[in-house]
DNA sequence: GGGTGGCTGTGAGATTTACTCACATCAATC
DNA sequence: GATTGATGTGAGTAAATCTCACAGCCACCC
């Protein structure tokens, strides 16, 4: 309960604003409430006091002398609150830095951001696409996103957001012409891979105990891989977040389904960042979970 | 909802709380809560702005930079709210002065005094007898309780509290020795009255169809009437609250009940009366009925 | 190294506060 | 008398706040 000091400062703010308005419906609409809500603050103020703050009447709210003393303490009050609120909103704003790797940002990330910049509003996400090891270091960015495939930096903390899954996808028709009975037809497809993870294929014949062949046509960014293989040109392996979509769509078929890679993918800060980073870690920490 | 330019004043209260005393612990203490309701709350802070504001260490709380300014203007806040409280309470508190009809006040209204002065702590109800008719112009009361056989000032607001039911009284003794069997029979007891209610005989004998003799022996206060019929002197009329507690108690009896007087008692403040007032009348109208 | 004390953090559930909705009432205006 | 715009409130819901009971961490002491 409050403290014995104050009555709720919830009343006193109502209080405050419909003495400042004149009117308890423009009270309301100032601080997004019905003015039903307001009415009962007051009343409530003035039960607690056992003192009339104001009289009504149907061309508004006068005040009482008692209810203008006290009003005119809240607004100093409340405006030196709202000074305060203010310089922390102008700071906390402005931009974080998240180093992302690219495919995850554009077909898992960005479709989400939504959502988060409705829950911070005034906080610009700022994203860069990387798949180099984490480094802080250099100041760069708050918030990493990556694979586990390489050693964290020490003093970090790690959000894990799921566990990755990966598994070869390729265009139905493709898929329809080949007839593949088993995982080990693929070796029948045309081999794509991506310059950012030459050891997918090997990865993934490793884990499905299939015989994989090499070479196959590079491609330099993982984007493109999985153009290439939408457009029919062969199959690629591919981790089951980043073709969700076109799965969903038709565009891609994954035949053979979508085994444990071993990796995670995580949300990695320094522990002294910005409470911003561990806002937004623990918010794409509850996305992945949902 | 709160409104979007504050996070809840709550929390900024918690926080700033906590960073005076640099511990959660005594923000704790001085707010009445438990140290994990301030933690939450400076936690609750943190996340809606983005922005660390403490650090924690087990020898307490260090604000940051952003922390020490903005607990800088929150202290400036509350405490011209603060300021402003405290003025009130001290105008607000004081004396409600009402004007009772004495036994009514004696055997009802103090027994149950020590309920408002709980619910109302700082404030004064300051009793004083009187059964003339209600006159606020010479301000020397807020509240009158009277029972409804005089005309109400126009321009105030009247809270029932029960209707009087009123009936004969006596001691046992002198009941069993006049072998009462009708209320008929009451004609044979000593007529006992008091000089504030004249009437009271013979309102009775007309709403119970019974003759009652005149004369008898008249008494300055109703308390005196009482306390000579308990001591079997006599029969008095008397409304049935006044005498609740001796009825129970056996030192008199009613032989023939109660019945409805055609009165109210009332509480009666002026429209425009100190909002204490109306918490008196509130209270008194919730205990009347209860 | 282990024990103690005092600090903060948090899951789960309970309690309290605050609010909405849908009306009612009142007074001013036309 | 009807309309408009204000406040008041019963009943129920939603949200906020809090408690309880622990856990974890660190400094200090032995």
């Amino acid at each position: 309960m409050p403290p014995v000091s104050f009555p709720p400062l919830t009343a006193l703010r109502a209080f405050e604003a419909a003495i400042r308005h004149g009117r308890m419906t423009r009270a309301a609409e100032e601080l997004g409430v019905t003015h039903g809500a307001i009415s009962r603050q007051v009343r409530l103020l003035e039960d607690s006091f056992g003192t009339q703050l104001m009289t009504r009447s149907p061309s508004g709210l006068v005040p009482t002398e008692t209810g203008v003393a006290l009003a005119q303490h809240l607004s100093r009050g409340f405006r030196e609150i709202e000074a305060g609120v203010a310089m922390l909103r102008a700071d906390a704003g402005g931009v974080l830095d998240v180093s992302c790797l690219g495919t995850f940002t554009l077909r898992w990330l960005i479709p989400r951001l939504g959502r988060f910049a409705t829950a911070h509003p005034g906080l610009e996400v700022r994203l860069s696409q990387s798949d180099a090891p984490c480094d802080f270091s250099r100041g760069r960015y708050d918030v990493a996103i990556r694979v586990t495939d390489h050693d964290l930096p020490a003093g970090t903390h790690v959000t894990t957001l799921f566990a990755e899954r990966f598994g070869p996808v390729l265009a139905p028709a493709l898929a329809a012409r080949l007839a593949l009975r088993s995982p080990a037809d693929l070796i029948r497809a045309p081999r794509l891979w991506a310059r950012t993870r030459p050891g997918a294929w090997a990865d993934w014949g490793a884990r499905s105990g299939c015989a994989v062949h090499e070479g196959g046509t590079a491609y330099e960014h993982f984007y493109f891989l999985l153009e290439a293989a939408a457009a029919g040109l062969g199959a690629a392996i591919a981790p089951e977040p980043h073709v969700a979509d076109d799965l969903a769509a038709g565009r891609l078929v994954a035949p053979f389904g979508f085994l444990p890679s071993g990796l995670s993918y995580v949300a990695v800060r320094r522990l002294d960042a910005p409470r911003k980073a561990r806002a937004f870690c623990d918010w794409i920490g509850r996305e992945a979970a949902g």
